[in-house]
DNA sequence: GCAATTTCGTACCGTTTCGAACATTTTTAG
DNA sequence: CTAAAAATGTTCGAAACGGTACGAAATTGC
């Protein structure tokens, strides 16, 4: 199924994932409504119909933009979260590795694409369906890790883990917005797994 | 001092108060860059210049609204934690404040104007300060109140709840806005400040 | 080589943006 | 009553906005 098919027309020359890469990084770093397709078109260096072409008008380039910010996510932290190791280390680890993900080696973090750019422009349906999206698969995700720390907790014991764990990782973008360093963040997310494990 | 000194020219007829609540309703629910001068003109019924005479330029306004909720906040949510209760429903009571302004009687959540808004606009340095400010005051806020409940805490056990309880008011802003209800977010305050107040 | 087909960027459209210039209105000072 | 002063809304302009029409370029099928 690897297409292999000679297409009729003039071959594409765009590197799609690569500008995909800088719509990433121009929306986490502004947000949705302050980024134009000028910035948008400069930074991927695409014209606007190209970028159109491959990704549609502005709103689903910022969709689009979640959506592979969260396949990064999925594919960088989550592995950290899931390994073999008390819950505790692992929920500290995982935070260690989004934190590594919002600062990028930057002095001033980039940020969360989800958590701190996409409340704002929840106005638009959307941005809010992926938004809710977001925070209810790392519920989830935090259950599942949980759960297998601790298979007979009660329910509201492990409802109010679960929540615990997501917050802080919530919190933890805007406070990374805000110009915390990922040295503060990352010693607070040692502290909250502790507290977290703490409370099965 | 209250100023009863006739003024030259002709008095002013606008009601800044009253424009000043106008400009945190758009910002909050539509975020800084979303929103535009005729917005503003439009929800507040005054004029640009009129609105540009008593508040600067749009920035200038947004900052002005962050302060201005921050004083709401101050006024509305903050008697409930300083109670004299103790620190597991005081905190709770907290919260549910809180979501009382966050959501205010609106089935659709108006939200945070600070937590929710203002992550997405911190590339300007003024915003990024503000946003830094009121996660301090919360911070400290948090601190002051955990320390009259347990004035002996242990300070590594200290900052781990206050860190939670910051966090969870956080993360509150952006599940708001993500769509979930409020009756939904009050009982995961509930747990939260129990699991907050087994901290100690 | 010629037509069909697809990609691509220049140029352009109408709208919206922020901010200021300006005249008008309403008051006090003399 | 006239002049100065302050506040206000209408009007304007230059720039930026999102989005698209259209022709040039590059490839395959015949």
């Amino acid at each position: 199924m690897t297409d292999v098919k000679p297409k009729r027309g003039r071959p594409a020359t765009i590197d799609t994932d690569a500008a995909m890469q800088a719509l990433v990084e121009l929306f986490r770093a502004k947000g949705y409504a302050a980024v134009s397709l000028d910035d948008l078109s400069g930074a991927t260096g695409l014209s606007r119909p190209s970028l159109y072409r491959a990704f549609g008008n502005k709103l689903s380039m910022y969709i689009a933009a979640m959506d592979a910010f969260g396949v990064q996510v999925i594919e960088t932290a989550v592995p950290a979260l899931l390994a073999e190791r008390d819950l505790e280390t692992a929920l500290g680890d995982f935070y260690e590795a989004m934190l590594s993900i919002y600062y990028r080696d930057a002095e001033v973090a980039p940020g969360c694409l989800i958590f701190a750019t996409a409340p704002s422009s929840a106005d638009e349906a959307a941005i809010q369906a992926r938004l809710q999206f977001g925070i209810e698969q790392t519920d989830l995700l935090m259950r599942s890790r949980i759960l297998k720390a601790a298979p007979a907790c009660a329910t509201t014991r492990l409802d109010a883990a679960v929540h615990m764990a997501t917050n802080t990782l919530i919190a933890f973008s805007a406070r990374a917005k805000s110009g915390a360093t990922k040295a503060e963040l990352t010693k607070m997310g040692r502290q909250s797994a502790r507290s977290i494990a703490a409370l099965l």
